[in-house]
DNA sequence: CTTTAAAGTGCATTATATGGCTCTTTTTGA
DNA sequence: TCAAAAAGAGCCATATAATGCACTTTAAAG
């Protein structure tokens, strides 16, 4: 999952939980600021941060091992 | 997955592949300085940076809605 | 339309991530 | 042991993330 496709899975979630981002960047315990930044593709955001918008979504970061053509 | 365990899961993969700090540092194209902070805990990478580690590494993040006990 | 809420932007300040250099500590293998 | 390699840490300069506030734009509902 690359930068658009972090952001836009942040924004569903968002949407599907019908918060805004006012909402949830008090959750989130996060800037309003910054949130918007983020979901516009502005931003550049710490892993804490990213962790916190996260963490108020129910959603969780992972790393996998990217798989390749090959190997699927 | 939190801090730790996703610097845990970057140091194994890096350790499985056999390169050093310097050689990821080279390869994921971030400071070396930077590599070392992140893989002693001390730091809070931008998603930048983070992306860019995992990239050399092989490894993708993920965004997946976080199990709870009831729904496993 | 027009109102209203939500989302996005400009600007300024503060905090902190990045990254180079050097030095110390730890790990490793001969 | 002990020498070399790797990892970690201090210091510092520069870049930029986080944040608040006020304002603009966009979207949704009447």
């Amino acid at each position: 999952m690359h930068f658009k496709e972090l952001i836009q899975a942040i924004k569903e979630r968002r949407e599907m939980m019908q918060v805004n981002q006012e909402t949830l960047a008090e959750l989130a315990e996060v800037g309003l600021r910054t949130l918007k930044q983020f979901e516009s593709g502005k931003g550049n955001p710490t892993l804490l941060t990213l962790q916190k918008i996260s963490d108020a979504l129910g959603l969780e970061l992972q790393l996998q091992v990217k798989k390749t053509k090959s190997s699927k």
